[in-house]
DNA sequence: CTTTAATCTTAAGGTGTCTTAAGAAATGGA
DNA sequence: TCCATTTCTTAAGACACCTTAAGATTAAAG
């Protein structure tokens, strides 16, 4: 299956689109190739689309004024990944999104995208869902790292992502959990 | 002003709508009084409507397995807070939503808001919008809480949120930075 | 007012998680 | 196959934040 196609059963899980309306929403995005390491968009820069992922393994992470990094998300093969908060405002993005295995990705910029809701509007609608999908995984993650201790967390972690925690190196994960990778390594140990 | 007024000006700064689509969009809200202290949503019930505030002060809180309360978000006056997961997933409430001042809220159940979306498109745009917005606010507090220390965190908090911080009581604003009131009276003495 | 309840502060001792540093193990490139 | 790089582990000391308990202040209610 090619990348566009691999998009269009994904819209299908949640709208409808007759085969005139499917060629006006394929045209709309581009496939891009990445290498493993390779960088989308940079921290600085203006996020100026929604970033489908087709095939691989993108991380999108925060540097901090220490140069520390906080991985905010990890996204696999059917997942959007981007600095949503650069993408919506036009601001320079504070997250880094980087390939961690060789990728592609489906891009639409988003004057592309605003033309598409009014020329498909059942487009709007798939946004508006993806958006409060990812809104309540949000909540979820943090009302989490409020009340539960990083044990829990990253058993949490390792049976929901169950996936990703193999494909992924673990200081990552620990990163993504907010701790430090000898710390998870010492939790690790203390579970089994 | 009452409350329907200040919904209107709310949507006002979002959408445009016609005099006949005012009339639908308000017809569709319903107000509703709460005392200091009143619980609008319990955790376990579904939470069925969106809740705008127009007058006065909620909180959303989240209370875990040791009924400790973690307070998710506050909301005053131009405000929507909810339980946006249980809403969207129609499963039970994970949070509780409760008055902290006598407030006014005006609610739309979801069928309705369904219903809305259709006769009234901008609706589901202003929807989105807000959606958009609150997943980067989200984003933020949750960035910050990885990366920040307590003390930085209350400090952007009072920067960002004085009107609530003066309304509110110390305990539930160290609860919503995810530290012990004992902690914080501590950090404001070595501030000062 | 007076009383009760709510909120805030202080202080001592404890715990979870971090920092630093070093080495071991695994992986990938030539 | 070997070297270089990446990733993971171990361990000791440090620090941010918590727990408990008590008392002081402030606000609410009769």
């Amino acid at each position: 299956m090619d990348a566009k196609e691999i998009l269009l059963s994904h819209l299908r899980e949640t709208i409808d689109l007759n085969t005139e309306q499917e060629s006006i929403v394929l045209d709309s995005y581009k496939e891009k190739y990445l290498k493993k390491k390779e960088v989308l968009l940079f921290a600085g820069e203006i996020s100026n689309h929604m970033q489908f992922i087709a095939k691989g393994c993108l991380r999108a992470y925060h540097m901090d004024e220490e140069a520390k990094e906080h991985i905010v998300q990890f996204g696999i093969e059917g997942w959007w990944v981007n600095d949503l908060y650069s993408y919506l405002t036009e601001t320079p993005a504070k997250q880094f999104v980087q390939a961690l295995e060789p990728t592609t990705v489906l891009q639409i910029h988003r004057d592309a995208l605003n033309e598409l809701y009014n020329k498909v509007p059942a487009i709007e609608r798939f946004y508006r869902l993806k958006f409060e999908k990812a809104y309540v995984a949000l909540q979820d993650r943090t009302i989490n790292s409020m009340s539960k201790s990083a044990e829990e967390r990253y058993l949490e972690f390792r049976s929901k992502y169950r996936s990703i925690e193999q494909r992924v190196p673990q200081y990552m994960i620990a990163s993504y959990l907010g701790i430090t990778p000898e710390f998870l390594s010492a939790l690790r140990k203390k579970i089994k």
